[in-house]
RNA sequence: GGAGUGAUGGCCGAGUAGGUCGAAGGCGCUCGCCUGCUAAGCGAGUAUACGUCACAAGCGUAUCGAGGGUUCGAAUCCCUCUCACUCCGCCA
């Protein structure tokens, strides 16, 4: 949610914002005309209810007195029926600038590349060597499946498609890599490691974004106001939501492992095989509350940390700063962390790390006080995966595999796993 | 699932025959005074949001879980809902 304020101040400056992320400037003047006629509207009632409360007043010091006031009353009355329908109009205007208010997109950091689509995103930099095979690299799906580690059919069957089993050493690699992430984010980064529930509610959906927009990417519970939770981000940047922190408490950083729950709506036909697109994943997410004028420089370190995770694993990647049209609806900047997929030939994103500054604190009423006396403001949220399991296990298949169908783990991964590959009949 | 109790300001806690109640009192906090130090004591102050406006002062409006109703007027009366807690049942 962006501040009314700053956008009656300087709409240009916003409907410039919504014009780079290829959204539609329209709403700002639809917003700003709804805001003006709430003003006026507000201005109106309130004096009315001025006049009445003064009179009712004089009413109760009259009728103490013992003096006939009947006149007042019926004056009142009809004062009063106005200000019923007068506040009806204003619930009603109220309403609408706050429902236009959630759906406005936040808008780009000036910092951001312009661009309108994934084609203009820009290359940061690349990490590790490419693995070369001398023959040709399947992909992780061919892999999992002869290793029997994943388990697509029969996943299938017990759910539907898009959603996969993990299978003896499989099951081992996931639960493996949660550790791994989490243990490697609190020992080296300072993390609080968090377990959230998987289902929210919606005003926690609220709160960081997700709806009341993208009410159909998610999993709704039938008949309650729950949905399985899309990330992570959600309980985590809930977690002190409509509370004021003190600055000394800042920055709060937090790494939650949870399953992540999609439904994919508008992704048919993309990705239909193996681990990179299904409804439910694993991942550990990491999300940071920070003061306002480090926001940027806690996104940078942020990226660091998750990608961290990839050399730690020896995973070839890559970083690519998004440009301005391929944005998220909330974010003012983002960078995604890809994974090289040799049997792709290509990299596929593996972390999204990005800042929202005030545009989710202000949906949580995210707060902090600079000190005992100030007035609160709102801290900046930003998070990010720290990893994707699922792809991950995907990239550690394609990178480790050898000609023998066997494929060599990460060596940071062997105490976890206790075993130096994964080989067929283990 | 059944039965019950409750929801007031940062915290505790008054306040129901409706009328200066934004709300007593206490604690906490802030500033000042006093005081070998500390503690105690004394004095003053201490909610938030929105609107108007210069995001100043001032003024106005709203807020006693939420929403609605009755009324000239509601923390106080009526209705609905939510949440918390306790006991019973069930259950990992």
């Amino acid at each position: 949610m962006l501040d009314i304020r700053l956008i009656r101040a300087n709409p240009d400056r916003y409907k410039q914002g919504l014009s780079r992320k290829q959204s539609n400037p329209g709403l700002i003047d639809e917003l700003l005309m709804a805001d003006d006629a709430w003003r006026s509207h507000l201005v109106e009632v309130e004096r009315l209810k001025s006049v009445r409360n003064r009179t009712s007043e004089e009413i109760s010091r009259m009728k103490k007195q013992g003096q006939d006031a009947t006149q007042a009353i019926a004056e009142m009355k009809s004062v009063g029926e106005q200000i019923k329908e007068l506040d009806e109009q204003v619930k009603d205007l109220e309403a609408r600038v706050h429902n236009l208010l959630l759906e406005i997109p936040n808008i780009p950091h000036e910092s951001v590349p312009d661009g309108l689509s994934e084609e203009e995103n820009a290359l940061v930099r690349f990490w590790g060597d490419l693995p070369k095979f001398d023959f040709a690299p399947r992909h992780h799906w061919e892999i999992a499946q002869d290793l029997d580690i994943v388990d697509f059919e029969r996943a299938v069957k017990i759910t539907g498609s898009r959603f996969v089993l993990y299978k003896g050493l499989g099951a081992k690699l996931e639960r493996a890599l949660a550790n791994f992430m989490l243990d490697y984010h609190i020992a080296h980064h300072g993390y609080t490691e968090m377990f959230p529930a998987f289902i929210a509610n919606e005003e926690s959906l609220i709160g960081t974004g997700n709806l009341p927009k993208f009410g159909d990417e998610m999993f709704k519970l039938e008949g309650l106001p729950y949905y399985l939770i899309p990330t992570a981000e959600v309980p985590l940047t809930n977690y002190h939501r409509d509370e004021i922190l003190s600055a000394a408490q800042l920055p709060v950083k937090y790494a939650g492992y949870s399953a992540s729950f999609r439904s994919e709506a508008g992704s048919a036909g993309k990705d239909t095989r193996g681990l990179i697109r299904v409804h439910q994943f694993q991942k550990v997410e990491l999300v940071k509350l920070v003061s306002p004028e480090t926001s940027y420089d806690e996104l940078e370190s942020l990226v660091e940390d998750a990608a961290k995770i990839l050399e730690a694993l020896d995973m070839p990647y890559r970083v690519i700063e998004i440009c301005t049209g391929d944005l998220g609806s909330k974010e003012t900047k983002k960078y995604d962390l890809e994974v090289w997929l040799p049997a792709q030939q290509r990299y596929r994103e593996i972390s999204s790390c990005s800042n929202f500054e005030d545009y989710q604190a202000r949906r949580a009423n995210l707060r902090f006080r600079r000190d005992e006396s100030a007035k609160p403001e709102y801290v900046h949220t930003l998070n990010g995966s720290g990893v994707a399991v699922g792809r991950t296990i995907a990239a550690i298949l394609e990178n480790g595999q050898q000609a023998d169908g066997s494929v060599k783990l990460p060596k940071a991964l062997i105490p976890y796993m206790g075993v130096e590959t994964l080989a067929k009949g283990k």
